[in-house]
DNA sequence: ACATGTGAACTGCTTCACAGCG
DNA sequence: CGCTGTGAAGCAGTTCACATGT
């Protein structure tokens, strides 16, 4: 298969929200111009993204709504449920943690982990917090894919390297530091200080140069 | 100006974090190859990001740190304080609400709204919440620079165009669903489900193509 | 001698435009 | 006739390579 560049992927999610959305209105056939414009972006663009990966649509006709769905969940690898590991019980984590959100899309939280020893042993919402002491010995028997990473900026990348020897290939980080990791483990960052500082930019520079 | 592509901003950030820490730690220069290496980037894309703010470095020497943090600061315009509102105290809402890091950063919360009457009223963190109704107001009142949206995706689009129309020109949006603003507000999205299922699809298609 | 700053070359994503097919 | 699917063209962001300045 082709390199399927991120941007593409980002934008599969994006149209797959739609479609459920239509499937449940009953909506049968979609065009690539509908897509486009609740996903913000352009039809050929629709059509180039899903082309990667098949010819799902009907000439004179757009896109059949719930095989394309399928075919999107398909394509996403969202069919089956991955297990995942939440480290750092801190606010985001906590949240995360109790975020419905995962499970209803298949994304099973099967432990949280911190280092704080008032927090270990808590519960919430069903998941009784680990110390991160047993976080390989727990992957070798719990087999998660994904590790959540919201520990502080000064652990992330150490954990980052024992989940990884651990044999876990994908990480979502929530720690504002660039992680250095084998290139077989995926890493995809979530940083909301570096989002709001490029709004802050946006604003900074919209005011420089009067508006346009 | 030059136009400044998105992904050069996001570099910017994630210098400027390594920096902060270097100046803590006393070291007066540093190279484009060492800022790469932090950053996960080359030593020419440093450069080149860089250079289109001015020229901060030595030649044969590197780049003095203080300096460059300095005007990585100012570039991004986080110099002065920004006044955020979070609108929507859900579980993520309220996690950001009362989440340090943004006012550490020149970030300040200035107000925190729902649509719950069961929420309205209820304090958090020194925030009391206030009813959703009263933001056209609250905005020409308070005079806010950022809106967070932690609002349910059916909700997203409808306060996106309230918040604009009441003179916001910048929205974090957390909300799974791409909004539709006129071209002079920016727009940031956060969109955890979207980042998993893109580690999904880096999962699933490893194990397709067989691990390269 | 060494590391920056930057045109030029390159790579890869996006847009165009139209042939192909229902 | 309408809308998809897709090579080709266009464009933007990255990398190269070297002249430049200290």
């Amino acid at each position: 298969m082709k390199r399927i560049a991120d941007s593409t992927v980002r934008r599969l999610s994006i149209y797959l929200r739609f479609l459920e959305d239509s499937v449940l209105q009953g909506i049968r056939t979609i065009s690539s111009e509908e897509l486009a414009r609740r996903g913000g972006t352009t039809s050929a663009q629709v059509r180039k993204d899903l082309s990667f990966f098949g010819s799902f649509g009907k000439r004179g006709l757009g896109y059949p709504v719930p095989e394309l769905t399928t075919a999107l969940r398909d394509i996403l690898g969202i069919g089956r449920e991955w297990r995942i590991i939440i480290i750092g019980a801190g606010k985001i984590g906590t949240a995360l943690a109790q975020y419905g959100g995962f499970r209803q899309r298949g994304f099973q939280v099967v432990a949280v982990y911190d280092s704080d020893p008032q927090k270990i042993g808590s519960r919430w919402d069903g998941h009784e917090v680990r110390d991160v002491v047993d976080i390989d010995h727990d992957i070798a028997a719990d087999r998660p894919d994904i590790a959540v990473l919201t520990v502080p900026a000064e652990e992330a990348q150490a954990i980052g390297e024992r989940v990884a020897a651990a044999g876990l290939r994908a990480i979502l980080n929530f720690a504002p530091v660039q992680l250095h990791l084998s290139s077989d483990v995926t890493v995809r960052n979530v940083n909301m200080a570096m989002e709001l500082e490029g709004l802050s930019f946006a604003l900074t520079n919209r005011e420089k140069n009067g508006n346009d």
